[in-house]
DNA sequence: CCGAGGTCAGTGACTAGGTCACACAGCGGC
DNA sequence: GCCGCTGTGTGACCTAGTCACTGACCTCGG
C-alpha cells in the first residue's frame, strides 16, 4: 500500500500513528465520469479524500433547474459529505464525477476515532470545512444580488482557465449558474456581438479575454 | 457561578471535567438590540453559546440589499463563527442582535482544547454545525429556484408564530428574503386584494393562515 | 448516400421580479 | 398647524426566467 497522505499537503503535520491508522482503515476507490456519487436523500458513509479527479456538487431544483454549490478538486474532500458525517443527516445535494476519478475513502468510524485521537487530522478537517463555507456564503450573495452577465463571464473565464477555445454546451454553463439555457444563449450571443467571444456547436472561443475580465471584476 | 450548561440540552452528555472547563474559561457577555456582533472582515474570537434573544446573521449587497442567511436562537451557536473559528479566517457575513441578548463567550485557545480533549463536546459542535449546512443549501436553492410569494408566505407564517398581528415593515421582510421593498409591497397588497391578510403602516394581520400555508408548501 | 432521430442553439412572446423616481400618508416633535 | 422622518403606493422600465417552436448539425443504420 502507497502511502497516499503524502500527496495531502495539509496532511504534512499528521503524527505517524495517526497516519498509519488512516492508511490501515481506508480503502481506495474509483467511479468513472458520469458517475453520481450520492444523491438528496442517501445516507453517508465515508469520509472522501479525492486524490484523481473533479466532483461537482450540485442542488437540483423540482422544475429540472439545476445549480453547482462548489467543485472537490485533487487534494480536496467534500464538505457536504463532512456536514452529513457530523450532523448524522442524510446527504442534502448531489455529487457528480465529472471526470474519472480517484478517491481514498475512510469509514465513519475511523473517522470519528481520528477526530478524537488527531489534532492534526482534526486541523484538516475544519479548515477545509471553514473555507468552503465562505464559498457557500459568496454563492448566495451572487445568485442574491448579482448579474447573470457578470457571473457567466467569470465562469467562462474560469473554465477557460488561460486556454482559450473551451468545449461546453450552453446548457452547461446554465446549470453551472443555475439559470436557464436560454437566458445563457442570449447573454453569450451579446458577447459575440460585441467581439469578445465566438460561438460553435458545443464549442466556444475567447476572442477578448480582457473585456470579459473587466465585466466579470465589477 | 451558575451551570448555565444545563441549560444546552445537547451538553448534557458532557462529562463533568469538560463541563468545568467550559464553565471556567467561558464568560458571561450581553448587548442590547440592534449591536451589530460581527461584520464582514472581522476577526472572530470566541465560540458562543446563545443563552437568551435572537442574533440574525446576513449577508448584505453592494446596491444595500439584504438577505437573511439564518438565526441563532436559544440555546444555539453560530455556524459562520464556528466555521471562522475553524478555519482561521474572518467573519464573511453580519451578525445583529435582534433582540437583547445573553450568551457565554468561550476564547478560541479554550474552545481547541475542549474539541481536543471532549468527545462530548465535539458532537456538540459538529452535530450543530452539520445541521446549519443543511439550511444554508435550502436557502440557495430557494433563492435560486423558488418564487417570491410562495418564500413571503412562508417568512409570514414563521414570523407570525400563531399569532395574527405581526409588527414589521415591508423593508424588514424585503431584506429577510433579499429581495427589494416594492416587490414586497406589491406581493401583499395582492395577499390583501385576496382577502388573505389586511395591511396597516408598520403592522400587518393574518386574516386567513390556510391560504398562505397552502402557498407555502406548494 | 440518404433519412431518422438526437442534441444543440436561436428566437419571439410573455411573465416574474428588481430598479428608479416620485407622490403621498401617518406620526411625533416643535 | 407645520416640519421632517419613516413607511407605503405606483408607474415605467429593465433584467431574468419560461414556454413553445424552429432549424442547424451530428451520428448511425440502412
Amino acid at each position: 500500500m502507497s502511502d497516499w497522505t503524502r500527496d495531502f499537503a495539509i496532511l504534512d503535520a499528521l503524527d505517524e500513528a495517526s497516519r498509519a491508522q488512516l492508511l490501515t482503515h481506508s480503502h481506495a476507490m474509483q467511479a468513472p465520469a458520469g458517475t453520481v456519487l450520492f444523491r438528496e436523500g442517501s445516507p453517508c458513509q465515508a469520509y472522501l479524500f479525492l486524490q484523481e479527479g473533479q466532483i461537482r456538487v450540485q442542488k437540483v431544483g423540482e422544475n429540472g433547474r439545476e445549480i453547482t454549490l462548489y467543485r472537490v478538486e485533487n487534494g480536496q474532500t467534500c464538505i457536504v459529505t463532512t456536514a452529513c458525517l457530523m450532523s448524522g443527516n442524510d446527504y442534502d445535494a448531489e455529487g457528480v464525477a465529472e471526470t474519472a476519478i480517484q478517491a481514498q475513502a475512510l469509514p465513519i468510524p475511523a473517522f470519528r476515532q481520528l477526530l478524537a485521537s488527531s489534532a492534526a487530522f482534526r486541523d484538516f478537517v475544519f479548515r477545509a470545512y471553514g473555507s468552503r463555507i465562505a464559498d457557500l456564503l459568496l454563492l448566495i450573495e451572487e445568485v442574491s444580488f448579482g448579474r447573470i452577465d457578470q457571473r457567466l463571464a467569470t465562469c467562462l473565464l474560469q473554465r477557460a482557465r488561460g486556454q482559450n477555445v473551451l468545449s461546453t454546451t450552453h446548457q452547461e454553463l446554465a446549470a453551472e449558474l443555475g439559470s436557464a439555457r436560454e437566458v445563457i444563449s442570449r447573454q453569450l450571443k451579446e458577447f459575440e456581438r460585441r467581439g469578445w467571444i465566438r460561438l460553435g456547436r458545443g464549442q466556444l472561443q475567447l476572442l477578448d479575454s480582457d473585456a470579459l475580465q473587466q465585466l466579470a471584476g465589477k
